[in-house]
DNA sequence: TAGGCCATCTGGTCCT
DNA sequence: AGGACCAGATGGCCTA
């Protein structure tokens, strides 16, 4: 878990801009070397130039290991970022499984499983609208008309809802593959009261026969 | 024990 | 310049 904080590597190169570096000197603290005060007027030219060199070799230790705590603590800061980052992500994850028809007490959905059954969630709810819609035109046609007879009422309930399936499925509106399988083992088994309590109005209201809401909201993908 | 899922770290890139 | 976002790497935990 703690990988990089146990392991971490002062002298593994990143990459900083050189302004980064330019920014470290302007940090660099005054060194009490360089007043010029510890320069006594008696030291011979080749003493100064010695002690010089002396002064230079400190500073770079000293600004070496300044560096290394300003890279540490920006990565530190930046890591604090990314986690507070992803627990954001998956708190709205949360949400959406919260919002879900199918949400056993028991399982979690995992990340990917969250993120399908919302996509196919969607489009059974879209579905449903679009047959409701398509309900309600033929029966005001039908006031208006008493004799009139729809030439394709819609399957009732328990009818052949895979027919329904093979003609409105997610892939004609989508890029990605979809089947109708239930086989997925990591899939949760779906909670039929949790997931009917949502849609049960639209149901009542509009005669959409629940098993193709049902049987939508399995579909995933491959 | 292998494989799946997840959290975290990390460095690069993009955006404001 | 600093933060957001992203993808890769890594290690822990759990389950079949």
């Amino acid at each position: 878990m703690d990988r990089a904080c146990t392991d971490y590597d002062p002298s593994s190169r990143m990459s900083f801009s050189p302004s980064e570096d330019e920014d470290y000197s302007s940090l660099q603290s005054p060194s009490p070397y360089s007043t010029g005060a510890l320069t006594s007027p008696a030291q011979t030219p080749e003493k100064c130039g010695e002690e010089k060199k002396k002064r230079r070799g400190r500073n770079r230790v000293k600004n070496e290991a300044v560096l290394h705590t300003i890279k540490k603590t920006r990565r530190v800061k930046a890591n604090d970022r990314e986690r507070n980052r992803m627990h954001n992500l998956n708190s709205a994850l949360d949400e959406l499984r919260g919002i879900l028809p199918c949400f056993p007490d028991d399982t979690k959905l995992t990340k990917i499983e969250t993120l399908r059954l919302a996509h196919n969630y969607i489009w059974a709810l879209s579905e449903t609208l679009r047959l409701a819609d398509q309900t309600k035109a033929k029966t005001q046609v039908e006031l208006v008309q008493p004799g009139y007879m729809s030439p394709a009422a819609p399957p009732s309930p328990g009818s052949d809802a895979g027919s329904w399936m093979s003609t409105a499925s997610p892939s004609s509106s989508s890029s990605s593959s979809f089947s109708a399988s239930t086989s997925n083992p990591s899939s949760p088994a779906m909670s039929e009261d949790c997931y009917y309590g949502h849609t049960e109005s639209l149901f009542s209201l509009h005669s959409i026969p629940q098993n193709f809401m049902h049987s939508a909201c399995f579909v995933q993908y491959q």
